[in-house]
RNA sequence: GGCGCAUUCGUCUAGGGGUUUAGGACACCUCCCUCUCAAGGAGGAGAUCACCGGUUCGAAUCCGGUAUGCGCUACCA
């Protein structure tokens, strides 16, 4: 979510400036590399409408785009690092690493490398060498002076030097850290502005250090404010979904997730809640991005997903509707489903569902041969068994003479017979609404039996009053 | 522990010295509409603007301190 969030302001301020948003997959960590994650995440992108100027399956200038396939280049800047006096081999096994860090803990020290191998001689190094070690590149970071740069978010920030420790570039198995691909990317790919999550804030006099050791000019530096969970903490799977392709399935749109997920940490003013892309992209700058981390409010994201929902057209809802419906529907249901029943039901449920996913609960009742449900749905408040089947049976009468079966004319002949009967309106619609659909909670009447058509509203009645008497 | 940063209704936020009895949105409550549920409409409740000092005629807005929170402090990104 956090990624996606800031995939979503790069492309909002690519796009906004005229410039090129680009992708480049950072998979220098080989333990935690996930076979087909690479392609979930373009995915989401894609389904978001991210499209991308350079980068994977697109290409570009300066590719490839994924740092596995570029080893060569980190390790030609690593290269020239150590020869410039910039960097060093270090040969502390992660064994020492981890105990020197437990006694800093201890000691309440500043944890950090103790840059033992900082000034190794020749012969030292030649030593370690042959001890079999294979070492790990670190930077050699100035030991005083400090580091400050201006943040497009956060402003002016200074780190000292004393607080940053000889990181590592290259790892022991020849992949880069973040901190050296990063960099070296950046340069080499004509980064101008990087827009990353606020994690980012304190490594970055890192990178401008490294910048300026390799001679590189840096680019403008942006940290996004973080996406929490309802418990403050990161968000992450703990809180549900992560994955943005969670919420395509779960039936959010993607318009939705947009401009809800650009308003956390962004806003315009003090009112505007709807956005459509287009509008996002005019109105985005860096200006208006908060430094506080946001909640994720589910609450609000189902309100406003519902929003747009009500906003498609007839045959774009029926669009997006039928894949869930497909998936979602029992299996006795007969596909493919009729796209022309399916956009004549879909006027009845637009305003009552928040997801793409809550409508098939609600129109079930439209595809199911066979309705199960419990008796008690056809005796509605203030209503008995009998006068139950009284009503039906009184129903189904008048429903088989009536001229025609439309919305209007049921309603025009079963209001009537509400007063005729004695009863309340919702005792009767809500006993017919019972029969014809077995739900209590439903989509209007009058409408649904019009679609259902007056063969099969006959027969549910049947069946409901067979199972009234059979009470 | 060190460093950096932040702190406005439960949540997302507007507001950056007087126009603020701090505005909007989600959620919540009431009423209207109504065949259920929604949607829609009208109201309501909800924030001593973290706290303490200072600057000022005047501070949510500026300054300092404190508290709390978050991030970083990995051969992760």
């Amino acid at each position: 979510m956090g990624n996606i969030r800031t995939a979503l302001f790069n492309w909002l301020f690519a796009r906004h400036h005229g410039g090129s948003f680009i992708l480049r997959v950072e998979d220098t960590d080989l333990a935690r590399k996930v076979k087909g994650a690479v392609e979930v995440m373009l995915d989401g992108l894609r389904w978001l409408g991210l499209d991308w100027d350079e980068g994977p399956e697109v290409g570009g200038k300066f590719g490839p785009y994924f740092q596995s396939q570029r080893l060569k280049l980190y390790n030609e800047a690593a290269q020239r690092l150590i020869a410039q006096g910039d960097a060093y081999y270090c040969y502390c096994s992660s064994e020492r690493l981890k105990q020197m860090r437990a006694e800093q803990v201890r000691r309440k020290q500043p944890p950090g490398y103790d840059r033992r191998c900082r000034n190794l001689t020749e012969m030292e190094r030649a030593q370690k060498a042959a001890g079999g070690i294979t070492p790990v590149v670190r930077f050699k970071t100035p030991l005083g002076g400090q580091t400050s740069f201006n943040d497009l978010i956060w402003g002016e920030v200074t780190f000292d030097h004393s607080t940053i420790d000889d990181f590592i570039l290259l790892k022991s198995d020849g992949y880069p850290t973040y901190h050296l691909a990063n960099v070296v990317d950046d340069h080499l790919m004509g980064i101008t502005h990087v827009l990353r999550a606020e994690e980012w804030l304190s490594s970055t006099p890192r990178h401008l250090l490294m910048y300026r050791a390799l001679g590189f000019a840096p680019p403008q530096f942006a940290h996004l404010p973080m996406i929490l969970g309802p418990d403050h903490a990161k968000l992450s799977k703990r809180h549900g979904a992560v994955a943005i392709t969670d919420f395509r399935s779960r039936g959010y749109l993607p318009e939705a997730m947009i401009n809800f997920l650009a308003l956390l940490g962004w806003s315009l003013d003090d009112k505007t809640e709807i956005f459509s892309k287009s509008e996002l992209i005019a109105n985005f700058s860096l200006e208006r991005v908060k430094r506080t981390g946001a909640i994720f409010n589910w609450d609000k994201l189902g309100w406003m997903n519902g929003a747009y929902i009500r906003r498609l057209s007839g045959d774009e809802l029926t669009r997006q509707v039928l894949p869930f419906l497909e998936r979602d529907l029992p299996p006795e249901v007969k596909r493919p489903l009729s796209v022309e029943y399916v956009k004549q039901i879909m006027p009845l449920i637009q305003e009552r569902v928040r997801t793409l996913a809550e409508v098939t609960p609600l129109v079930g009742f439209f595809f199911t041969p066979e309705l199960s449900y419990d008796a008690k749905v056809l005796v509605v408040e203030k209503m008995t068994p009998e006068l139950a089947i009284h009503v039906l049976e009184e129903s189904r009468q008048r429903l088989s003479q009536l001229e025609g079966f439309d919305a209007n004319s049921l309603e025009a002949m079963l209001r009537p017979l509400a007063v005729e009967l004695g009863l309340k309106a919702g005792q009767l619609f809500g006993t017919l609404r019972g029969a014809v659909s077995g739900l209590k909670v439903a989509p209007p009447l009058f409408g649904s039996m019009a679609i259902l058509g007056r063969e099969l509203c006959l027969r549910r009645i049947e069946i409901a009053l067979d199972k009234l008497n059979s009470l």
